[in-house]
DNA sequence: ATATACACGACTAAATTAGTCGTAAATAGT
DNA sequence: ACTATTTACGACTAATTTAGTCGTGTATAT
């Protein structure tokens, strides 16, 4: 309850580990998912959907790899959950228009003010907080 | 991703239900059920959890049923999540010991202060915040 | 007695997450 | 041109977690 994914977790490691990386340097996801212990195609995934957001950049080919594209302080937690695994909040209701509790539902209120506290704590981290 | 489980949802209606009856009175599961549309044996269980854990009261028999028994500014939302779904951080590692990461993983530190500050915000929310 | 309500473990079903596989496309080095 | 390396990506299976159901038991007011 309240967990973040495997993927995030592992994606999260992988951004650490690009943002210590030399002026650039690339990193493979081979060699990443074998220093960290990742299973390779998971990580490969995660990284994909980073790319496609252009958080990083892909090299294709044989010294090839990954770098980081963005500014470190530009990269928040919450784009950075939502771009691997969609809308954030505790509950659904929070972006699902359809709920089936038919408007008896009590505690929309204070749901959203949770919601909107765990937001703005991940709004205010960014990947640089996180290698400090 | 983060999301809190339909359990505790409907725990949490139910106790801002009790919360709102006239002293004295008891309201049984199967009145919270019907009227907020919610599996009642669902519902059920997670009362009884916290009938267990003191924060509710249970009256058995024919005009039996639950009350609330703490004041609502003693139960914070850290407390009423681990009665429902054991304890509470974004990532295993915070309560598990034996990680596979083999003391590789380079985020435990960040992922740690980032679950002391959602634990924050929910030991300060209370019961009587939700119903404000 | 009987009907009502909680207690609780065992079970099944559904949904989500984790992880794998096969194939394609780009590219550096030879 | 060929080969090895590396990303891209969809389809698939497996594992885990969450949701929901069922059967049986216990207490108690009337």
């Amino acid at each position: 309850m309240l967990k973040i994914t495997r993927k995030a977790e592992y994606a999260l490691i992988a951004l650490r580990h690009l943002n210590g990386l030399k002026d650039g340097k690339l990193a493979t996801v081979k060699e990443i998912s074998t220093q960290y212990g990742i299973p390779q195609e998971l990580l490969a995934k995660a990284l994909q959907q980073l790319a496609r957001a252009k958080v990083i950049e892909a090299t294709k080919g044989p010294s090839g790899g990954y770098k980081l594209v963005r500014d470190p302080h530009e990269i928040n937690m919450t784009n950075f959950f939502e771009i691997l695994e969609g809308p954030m909040g505790i509950m659904d209701c929070y972006f699902d228009s359809g709920c089936n509790q038919l408007s008896a539902c009590n505690i929309r209120t204070p749901i959203t003010r949770i919601n909107d506290s765990i937001r703005t704590i991940f709004n205010k981290l960014t990947l640089a907080d996180i290698t400090y």
